[in-house]
Formats: C-alpha cells, sequence, structure tokens
DNA sequence: TTTAATTAAATTGCATGCAATTTAATTGCT
DNA sequence: AGCAATTAAATTGCATGCAATTTAATTAAA
C-alpha cells in the first residue's frame, strides 16, 4: 500500500491515534451504559466492581481482598477505597478487617447488594436490543481489544 | 459453535465485557504514553489538546475555539477550560476572547508550544521500537475500534 | 426594537485514576 | 527474640470527566 501523506507526520494525526480511538470509545460505551447505571444507582467503576463481587459470590470459599479486587480491575487502593466505602454507604456490601491478617480488608455483599444483580441483564438485554448491536461483532472486537490488553499489561511489566 | 455454560449468565463476567476491555486497554495504552508524556510535561489529555492544535496550525485562516476542540475530542468545557489554563500557565498557547463574537475564546499556540511538535515524533518511535510494536496490528484495530466509536456516537445521537 | 430563546464558556460539585506518602501488620533474616 | 524489609490499606494531592447551573453575548421573533 502507498503512503501518499501531505504532511511529514500523520503520525501525529489525532484520527490516526489508536490511543484516542481507545480512549473515545471506551468513554462513549460508558455513556452508552449511563441510563441503565442511573436505575441500579451506580457508577460506570462501581458497576465494575459490583461484577466481579457477583462473579466471585460463586465461587465461594473466601472473600475477595480489596488487592485481589485491584487485580481483577487494574484498579489501586487510592481508587478503590473511597468507591467501596460508597458501596457500603449505599447498604450493597460490607468492609471488614481479616482475623488472620489485620491488613487485608474483606469485602462481602449484603442482601441488597446480591440482590441487585438481578436487575441487571433485562436492563442490559434492553440496551442491547434497543440499539441494535451486533452480539457477533461485539465478541470479535472484545476478543481482539482484549489481545492488545494483555499486551501492554506484560509491556509494563 | 455451542454455548456450554456453567452459569446462567455469562454475560455478567467481567471478561466478557467489552466495555471493560476497552477501559482497560484504553487505561493500559495511557500508562503506556506516560514516561513520554513526563518528558514532554504534559497529562494525557493535554498531549490529546496539543495534537489537535498542531493538527490546526497547518491549515490556517481561522483559530480553533474551545468548542471546536471539544468536538473533536468529545469533552466540553467543564473538563477543556481548566485544561487549557493549565497549557496557557505552562506557556504553551494562548487563550483570547474572540473579537467578533465575545462568547467564544481562540486557542493559539505560542511559539515554545509549536516547537513542543518536534520533539514528539522521536519519542514516539522510540516508545513503539522499544515494544516491537506490530504497526499493521495497530491499524487495523484503530479501524475497527473506529467503527465502534462511530456506531456508538451515532446511537448517543 | 424589546424580549425571548440560543449559544459559548466558565463555574460548581462529585466521582474517579493515579502517584506518592503514611500507617499498621506481617515476614524474613540473623 | 529482635529488627529490617514487605505488604495491604488508607490518605493526600492533583488532573481529569461530566452533569448541572450560571454568566455573558448573540440571534431570533413577535
Amino acid at each position: 500500500m502507498i503512503q501518499t501523506s501531505l504532511h511529514a507526520d500523520d503520525g501525529l494525526q489525532l484520527d490516526n491515534q489508536l490511543c484516542f480511538k481507545l480512549y473515545a470509545a471506551s468513554r462513549a460505551v460508558i455513556r452508552a451504559y449511563k441510563p441503565m447505571l442511573d436505575q441500579l444507582g451506580l457508577t460506570y467503576p462501581q458497576y465494575l466492581a459490583m461484577l466481579v463481587l457477583w462473579e466471585w459470590q460463586q465461587q465461594p470459599p473466601a472473600l475477595p481482598t480489596v488487592k485481589a479486587l485491584g487485580e481483577r480491575l487494574l484498579l489501586d487502593s487510592g481508587t478503590l477505597t473511597p468507591l467501596l466505602k460508597r458501596l457500603e454507604l449505599q447498604g450493597l456490601l460490607q468492609r471488614k478487617r481479616s482475623a488472620s491478617d489485620e491488613r487485608e480488608v474483606h469485602l462481602a455483599l449484603t442482601p441488597a447488594g446480591g440482590a441487585l444483580r438481578e436487575q441487571v441483564l433485562p436492563l442490559k438485554s434492553q440496551l442491547l436490543c434497543e440499539r441494535g448491536i451486533d452480539l457477533d461483532q461485539v465478541a470479535a472486537l472484545r476478543s481482539q481489544v482484549g489481545v492488545l490488553l494483555d499486551q501492554f499489561m506484560a509491556l509494563n511489566h
């Protein structure tokens, strides 16, 4: 393929930046979730935290710690601590110091927090339906963005 | 392809969420830019703003307004006004009220702001090189994420 | 031409992200 | 045991994002 560029460096054109497309697409998708999240009373990162806690609930023995949640979401305690305090204030979870290791904080869903899960699936179906999203296309893109993510996670050692 | 799911709703597994992959990938790429941006003295959104201003400089007559910049970056004045004030404080640009329409604020690069552009390309090449990024793969993914972005922009009317 | 509706920025308030530091608890080492 | 090194959260400080409101200027309309 032949490059016929007018400028010496299309490499700095905003539209040529994968980083900008990702950044903008991420915000656009979060914006699309907003009506659903408003009904749930959650912000987007709070929703992600709940996804992890709901998932964890299905494979008991141990409760997740703040650290474990952070590894899953790629967020640190500086972000998670205040976020989790807000979820606790809303009555969706409880934060309790581990008895065996007082440094750790275990996260346990309350009944209300567990129940909230049931409201998500219908709302999400509605969202996808209303917008006529192609599920196969979404799955394919998710897989590719996932590969990119893994590469960058490996590179950022 | 046959679905053999253990749970009734893989649809809520974090790893199955395109939104999370995008969100995490976006932050990972921004993190990868950090060393370069530190050398430039810019944050990531400040860098995006500079990209637009550099691009604009090549097609004169009129200067971009805050609104025009916002349309390009998909950001509003609530985000841009303080960001631009910081760039102005750093001496990279000037903000001046339009004479013809006092509501508008025009953005003009200072010589320092224009000169900064020259430092970016070599730093970016170095970044790509050090990490052994496949340019064709990046271009392909950018195109696909771009399609997704366009779809969501259309849907969020 | 007054006045109502629009529009562009700025401002306010809140919730992230994230670097850097601090605190408290636990491990490892000698 | 005694002490240094690690580790998990919390805290602090700063820069976004973004909804909602405000302010000032321009346009449209009666």
